[in-house]
DNA sequence: CCCTTGATTGAACAGAGGTTCATGCTTTGG
DNA sequence: CCAAAGCATGAACCTCTGTTCAATCAAGGG
């Protein structure tokens, strides 16, 4: 025999591999995932490009170990939350202020997660990461109305409601100015967590359209 | 002088332009943006590549035409309604329910305007589109607390909330699968109503969370 | 100190898709 | 019917990035 991996040389290559993944991790936080080019990446990690396809088999992998890494992140805080043993309703409220005050905080970051367009491989990721928050919300509803404080509604429709409305209303075109956030950032999540609320509260009270079209 | 455009050409020339344009909304209409690929959209179309260049100057702006075209149905559409001689919420509760019903009817197209992966060009289109939904349901929200049928709220935030919803309730991984929409459509748009016009209707009515952190 | 094996390098390669342009065909006016 | 100008054609071209790989370097064992 003539050679043998010590753990120097695995130290290296673990440390190699961190460096790589913190890179792509900062790129992505910059300017979402579409800044992160391999090249950019092997440069900013400060290896050749060739050594990423020693540590990753595709930029593919590579992203989407990035992508896991990050979100998996926020849905532990937010599974931690939904988790607690308090009321439904005060574990939902808590669940969504956390879910939009970290969104506002990491804005680029969300963006990359939620909103940002993606090839196939990612948008895999992003599935995954958004039917979690879906289970989380739907969960909390379905507790909300064990518990008998909320009336009938359709959980799974209902949590797509507010997955959508929490990003759309932060990130994206119909968001406020970044700056806007800057300031009122607290201020605009209590509305949008405020709306959600309204929304499962007032359920099973049907509006009904008082005049049909007459002009 | 030796040449001059005739009605005969003008009108051929024409012809192709929708000829192209036509194909073009099609394959988006099947495949999303990501299928109008300039050859597809030629051989739809029936002509030569270099032939589309006559008419377009580039991709991008082949494929703004075809956003515009499209967008435009259906902002005048909402537009229509939000004018009406009604009262807010009527007019309201309408708006969503065309918006909602015309994304589950045409699915494939709504995706394509509302959440496809595009590039830049495109993005810019939507964001006006997306702007203009906003804009329809923020004056319709402001019109119903000029009539002080709803309490005072930001009507651009909660305007953002329901333009978020109400697509991602109905389009992408958190949306209930086609063949379920198919059946009972017509259940989730109005659950997904519902759930906007509750929390418009519930506004003003503050959320306090009870229990603090206990475990 | 040398041989072997693994790790690194970065320039070359490859695929995909939009864009161009030399060529040939049509139409127009005389 | 001819010359001039437009128009259509589609194969070649360009660009952009991810990926490869022959050459080089570093580390381990005897």
């Amino acid at each position: 025999m003539a050679y043998r991996r010590t753990d120097t040389v695995s130290a290296r290559l673990a440390d190699n591999r961190r460096a790589i993944l913190n890179a792509a991790r900062d790129l992505v936080a910059q300017g979402g995932f579409a800044a992160a080019q391999m090249t950019e990446v092997a440069r900013k990690a400060g290896v050749a490009t060739g050594t990423l396809y020693r540590y990753f088999p595709s930029k593919e992998e590579l992203c989407r170990q990035v992508f896991r890494e990050v979100s998996a992140r926020e849905m532990n805080v937010l599974a931690g939350i939904a988790a607690e043993n308090r009321p439904a309703l005060d574990r939902l409220h808590d669940v969504l202020t956390t879910f939009a005050s970290r969104a506002v905080g990491g804005r680029r970051l969300a963006y990359a997660l939620l909103a940002e367009p993606v090839d196939d491989g990612l948008t895999e990721e992003r599935t995954r990461f958004r039917r979690v928050h879906g289970d989380i919300f739907a969960g909390l509803l379905e507790d909300a109305m064990a518990e008998g404080v909320i009336a009938p509604l359709n959980a799974r429709v209902t949590a797509a409601c507010i997955s959508g409305a929490i990003p759309t209303a932060l990130i994206g075109p119909l968001a406020p100015e970044s700056h806007e956030l800057e300031e009122a950032g607290a201020h605009v999540v209590d509305d949008i967590v405020q709306f959600c609320l309204a929304a499962v509260l007032g359920a099973g009270t049907k509006y009904e359209v008082e005049q049909r079209i007459s002009a």
